[in-house]
DNA sequence: CGGCCTTATTCAATCGTTTCAATGTTCAAT
DNA sequence: ATTGAACATTGAAACGATTGAATAAGGCCG
């Protein structure tokens, strides 16, 4: 454990604990439990309740202080208000602003939030997963853009009747709703915005095979590239490896830049997998004595927080975390719903617009005589 | 709603739904609910039952895929395996380390996060606090560096007897324990730093008045400063205004530097308050033209994550904010644990000790023959 | 052989809600 | 006057675990 001056002990503490339970509530209100139940949940016999007892109850219960026991709840109504959210690894900047999406709409609907974080790791998936069922949550979110993970989470909750959607990484199968961003359109985006500054050599950094994002976003520089007649020069493009850390985009963009410098083929402009990627770059580059966006224009893509703040600040393709954060609640809750009143429903796949920022590190390409 | 082009739906979903139960587990081992408790929770009990009973049922329970059901274990237990984890805003890059911290220790003692988010709002706040004591969490940790919550919150946890941890802020009164940095020796650690490195004109952006942190950071700047025979120039110090956004701070460092360079008095360093107040100083020096650290040195307080990737990465006071996450578990474990076991027990408070992180920001100071 | 301790297991009450079915009313319609 | 809705409320059985008290069967001792 952490040194730590001192701990300064300071006061005795005990306590009686009295929870005020709907029992108390009927007793003191002259009503019986159900009643109070009914009343107090809006349940459709509430309907039948006079006025008068309603209003009664109501006031007693504040006065009383009176909080349901969401526990004793769910063991008669199955409904444990609560959805499971697991990341892959909130370490990466990525997942802070989806977290805040999810937890802003499910806040809307008086849901709680079981966070879980599997640092990447499968058994902690795994561990999670069970004490997520334990808790019996309602839905379950994961958050990820690259997976492990295979039919056994798909089993064990499809048969457990709980929604599952995933943020950023598609399951196999049809059987979980995925939101993603819309990776080619982003890949084109970039491109689009690199060509239009009148950007022709271009290199780039393409992200890990193992990440889903990848490859179409590939396919969208590609299509791009080719429509616009612009030639990619293989000689310009590397491609990450695997790797479990999220801050090694930050330390690959850094190599793979020097790599491309020691090459000596020019280029005015390079693209990035990702904003950490993008970073590491512009860090090779300017000690490189290579000014962004003087000399190099630089892109990148998802628009983590920190993209904004560094020096210069990036140009990149927003990924709307958010919004992101808040569909993939939407989307669960509507299954709930459709669990709850025993109607059917279809799983459903997002593929969510991504937008171009354009901040300090692109601009227009300096006209060069000399090519090649 | 964000717009998303035209969602795939695919499949049909339903499905039916059965919950394995003590009672099958009982039921298909040939012994009794009872029995098949104490053996599962290795209760007081279970030492006199005998080992062959104890295979059985721990091998059924298994081959059934028992899963015990948190709710109802909670009924009778009053356990409910959750503690609640609350911020005031997880955007500030402060929390995701904290938050990273509190999971991973809770995650050991196989309790599960109840995440909520305040988003700098009193209401929000309460509003959560209620969810959180329907949830009956068992304890609660809550992370902030400022605070409107007053006397309120303390009230309803130790009426109900819920251990409290803050983290980066300390209750008035002595009824909730609590984790902080050193701040003091922070501050004092920083300018410490610039001075051995033979700054002695040093431009200082204090905190917002509304932080706890603020006051002590300058208190050990001062100390050192008189310790050290330091003069401070108080036309070259300048304060935060208070505010809820958590990326202020880079506005206010970069519009407080701008007025720094204005008043045309010389300086070879600066401090700031925080990561995020030296990385806008950062921006604002680079653009007037200063280089850092050639020309003037930069230290913030912190070592938020994006602090070594910024160009140039930031030296800083590293805060143990992991660590801090820990202790606070262990501190309301300890406390839940005395509970359970009806033992008295003593609020704690506990001030980590920063670290400095040295990086590219600060470099020795140039001498100057004109002084002044 | 009867009492007592130890071992092994079970009974049954309980936690705080929800909800189905039941019990009375009242009142309009046959 | 009888019927049957509609209204207003309640009794009591779940839900799935935990746990203190009870039961029962050996084994040991005097």
């Amino acid at each position: 454990m952490m040194q730590s001056e001192n701990p300064v002990l300071v006061k005795r503490h005990s306590g009686k604990n009295q929870t005020i339970t709907m029992r108390d509530v009927a007793n003191s209100s002259g009503f019986s439990p159900a009643t109070v139940s009914i009343v107090l949940n809006n349940a459709p016999l509430a309907r039948y309740i006079a006025p008068t007892t309603k209003k009664r109850i109501e006031e007693v219960a504040k006065k009383l202080g009176y909080r349901p026991n969401a526990m004793a709840r769910f063991l008669r109504s199955k409904r444990s208000h609560s959805v499971g959210v697991m990341f892959f690894d909130i370490t990466d900047p990525f997942c802070t602003p989806v977290l805040r999406g999810i937890e802003n709409a499910l806040y809307q609907s008086s849901y709680v939030p079981i966070f879980a974080d599997a640092h990447n790791q499968r058994n902690r998936f795994e561990r999670y997963l069970e004490m997520l069922l334990e808790h019996h949550v309602e839905a379950l979110i994961v958050v990820a853009n690259w997976l492990f993970v295979d039919i056994q989470l798909l089993a064990d909750l499809s048969k457990r009747n709980i929604t599952a959607a995933t943020i950023g990484w598609e399951m196999p199968g049809n059987d979980v709703s995925s939101v993603m961003v819309d990776n080619e359109a982003g890949g084109r985006l970039a491109l689009e915005h690199l060509h239009h500054l009148g950007h022709r050599k271009i290199a780039f950094i393409r992200g890990p095979k193992m990440l889903i994002d990848s490859a179409p976003r590939w396919k969208g520089i590609q299509k791009f590239a080719h429509s616009a007649g612009l030639e990619i020069d293989p000689a310009l493009v590397l491609q990450l490896p695997d790797s479990f850390d999220p801050n090694s985009g930050f330390e690959g963009g850094y190599r793979f830049t020097e790599e491309l410098l020691q090459r000596k083929k020019r280029f005015t402009a390079l693209m990035a997998f990702d904003d950490l990627t993008a970073l590491g770059a512009i860090r090779a580059l300017t000690k490189a004595g290579v000014k962004v966006p003087e000399n190099c224009s630089v892109v990148g893509f998802d628009d983590v927080p920190l993209s904004s703040l560094s020096a210069p600040s990036l140009t990149t393709v927003r990924q709307p975390l958010e919004a992101m954060g808040n569909l993939a609640v939407n989307i669960v809750m509507e299954g709930v719903n459709a669990g709850l009143e025993k109607r059917d429903w279809s799983i459903s796949r997002h593929k969510m617009n991504p937008e171009l920022v354009i901040r300090d590190s692109t601009q227009a390409a300096v006209l060069s005589s000399s090519d090649d």
